[in-house]
DNA sequence: TCGAAACGGAACGGTTGCGTTTCGTTCATC
DNA sequence: GATGAACGAAACGCAACCGTTCCGTTTCGA
């Protein structure tokens, strides 16, 4: 079951069209990023990610000067998980469960497996530090500010102020989950984060 | 300035008496605990880790069969901060911050420095992380309970049943942290914390 | 049609780390 | 004293990884 559309952008050997070169490079920044979340930014090796790219090690470095260059990059642009705000469920509560349920998958399994993958790298890599911090911060707070203002029109007891604090607990308490590694992070975790955790934050 | 005793459990080779082995044991493993807390698990080196302890690698290799041996027996024998209750300072947020301020160095700066350090390493080694989880969440519970408890006798208008999301949360939030490693911990930080997060979701 | 460009794959030298072995030294024990 | 145990230091073989180079292939552009 190959498409189409795999089999011609699929590697082989020669010069490469304008459209399919896009799409090496872009295969390459896949797999930098796909081994980060699986093994860690230390225990990637250029050969695994030139064997998982189906690229030769020689076309690696005629882009990029190595391994922190290729991953910083991927890491950049690489797409971030929806940010549009959820659907409007009439309830805080619900547009809580919505939208964390919805990113539960997108966000816990590869927000967080990159960070766990880079963040001993962090302390010895100033550039990636600052660009992880940048693409975790910004973006998620957008999605509670839509939230918390809607309840406030609504009329719900929650206080507006408040949709930075949460930001902040409930991006902490999804990554310790994920880099603790022992529970998962399930529907029921999502409820005990947001009737625990959230909505008392809020009513206050 | 060199104390007799640090003379006496100097490195030198060659036979050492009963007490200068266990002195060297315990080098050894104080290195490795430093080590995996300065440069993480992936890049500490058994070369490095021989340097610092000031010991051949042949002392290391005949008490532990490798790496993992030796940085878990570390994790597992080290000694934890002092868990002992804060004192008493008439109300819950003066016990909360006297708490987290008192073990904001220990705490942060060293368990924080570690799970940073074999976090990554947590997701190929099944006992490491089972040691880390139960070394972390055990031991930190009752300090919440114990301030917890004390609020409750006084009558102020705290619910005894959020003792564990407090320590959940709070956790979270010192490890997120240390881990992003942008900001500082400091005592404005668990200022923060307490006034933010903690008494918020006390009192309800 | 033909040269140049970019590719995948394989190989190379250099470096690093692991785990082992050897050697000279020091100290407890006999 | 003499013997043997444990040690520090250094060296070794081995494997992995890095960054580079070569080669044959395929395709673009003139």
């Amino acid at each position: 079951m190959v498409s189409i559309a795999e089999v011609d952008t699929e590697q082989r050997p020669g010069r490469p069209t304008g459209a399919r070169a896009a799409a090496r490079e872009q295969a390459i920044l896949d797999a930098a990023l796909s081994l980060v979340m699986e093994v860690g930014y230390d225990r990637l090796s250029m050969d695994a990610l030139a064997e998982r790219a189906r690229a030769g090690k020689a076309t690696i470095y005629r882009h990029w000067s190595g391994k922190a260059e290729v991953v910083v990059e991927a890491i950049r642009r690489r797409k971030c998980a929806d940010l549009e705000a959820p659907a409007d469920t009439g309830s805080v509560r619900g547009d809580l469960l919505a939208s964390l349920n919805h990113s539960r998958e997108s966000f816990t399994e590869e927000d967080s497996a990159l960070i766990v993958g880079v963040v001993s790298a962090m302390h010895h890599d100033a550039e990636l530090a600052g660009l992880m911090r940048r693409q975790m911060i910004e973006g998620k707070q957008a999605i509670f500010d839509v939230i918390v203002d809607r309840a406030v029109r609504r009329g719900e007891p929650v206080s507006a102020g408040a949709s930075r604090v949460v930001n902040e607990v409930s991006s902490a308490l999804f990554f310790n989950r994920v880099a603790m590694g022992g529970e998962p992070v399930d529907e029921a975790f999502v409820l005990h984060v947001v009737d625990d955790v959230i909505l008392p934050l809020l009513r206050c």
